[in-house]
DNA sequence: ATGGTGGTCCTACCA
């Protein structure tokens, strides 16, 4: 068995002891970060390294945005797409390389952080949410293209289905819910027959949230969204044993407002 | 619930 994670992780310098804690607890054997906020070379390698996940790519950038994957197992970069065509650092792939990925060996794995989109759901007054449908349009041109084994995991900055939030129609206005976010992430679902992994092992109604906010009113209430999500190529997807989310880690101390995911393979 | 909290890096910007 091989198992895969994505964290948004909101700062991997100041969180590295939730990260730590996470890989001890959890031990996938790779972990997808997005929201590292820190340039290339100021990426705590030292610390994966003594954690086993010696394998590191990373796309950085100062403050803000940022993505990396970790991995115990070897992995070499396979891409890295600017889908927003603005220079900002939001997405690397790599591919697992065998003998120790086995059956997932030329795998390629996808990390993205798509763009959040602003407060205002209308790209007129809001060039942010232009930008989110923009990237989702280039990814959707990328995915038909595809013809190899992918999984692409990440903060997609949606939640699609009406049980991926607290109260659907209070949310058909908020940005990560609007019918325009939901019907574009779908042509980019159809585009290469993804399958949405937590959805295949958590089917509807059941709550499989990822995200609560940091503000103290949403937090009481418990009002979440399922923004984080991992979806694998039709022939990929057949090989998941299990997939879960750890919520326990956004009652830690000083915890990031994302929880991580896991899926896991047969090998 | 148009208020509110948290990150980077020092002044706003992003989420």
């Amino acid at each position: 068995m091989i198992s895969v994670a994505t964290w948004n992780i909101n700062s991997v310098r100041l969180r590295m002891p939730q990260v730590a804690r996470f890989l001890v607890e959890q031990a996938p054997d790779v972990l997808c970060l997005q929201e590292i906020k820190c340039q290339e070379q100021l990426f705590p390698y030292k610390d994966f390294a003594d954690l086993g996940y010696s394998h590191m790519v990373v796309h950085g950038q100062k403050g803000y945005h940022g993505v990396a994957t970790v991995s115990r197992i070897p992995i070499r970069e396979f891409s890295r797409y600017d889908w927003q065509d603005n220079g900002e650092a939001r997405h690397v792939g790599v591919e697992l390389l065998g003998p120790e990925a086995g059956a997932l060996a030329g795998m390629v794995l996808e990390n993205v952080y798509i763009p959040a989109g602003g407060d205002q759901p209308d790209r007129t007054i809001n060039p942010k949410f232009g930008q989110k449908l923009d990237f989702l349009e280039r990814m959707t041109r990328w995915a038909g293209a595809l013809d190899r084994p992918t999984l692409i995991v990440g903060d997609f900055n949606i939640a699609p289905l009406p049980d991926d939030v607290y109260d659907h129609k209070a949310l058909l206005k908020v940005v990560s819910h609007t019918p325009i976010e939901v019907e574009t992430l779908g042509r980019f679902a159809d585009a290469h027959g993804w399958v949405d992994i937590g959805r295949k092992h958590i089917p509807a109604p059941t709550r499989n949230w990822t995200w609560w906010s940091y503000r103290t009113y949403w937090q009481e209430k418990d009002r979440g969204r399922r923004l984080d999500h991992m979806w694998a190529s039709p022939d990929l997807a057949a090989q998941t044993l299990g997939h879960r989310f750890v919520e326990e880690t956004r009652r830690w101390e000083q915890p990031s407002d994302h929880v991580p995911l896991i899926t896991e393979f047969a090998s």
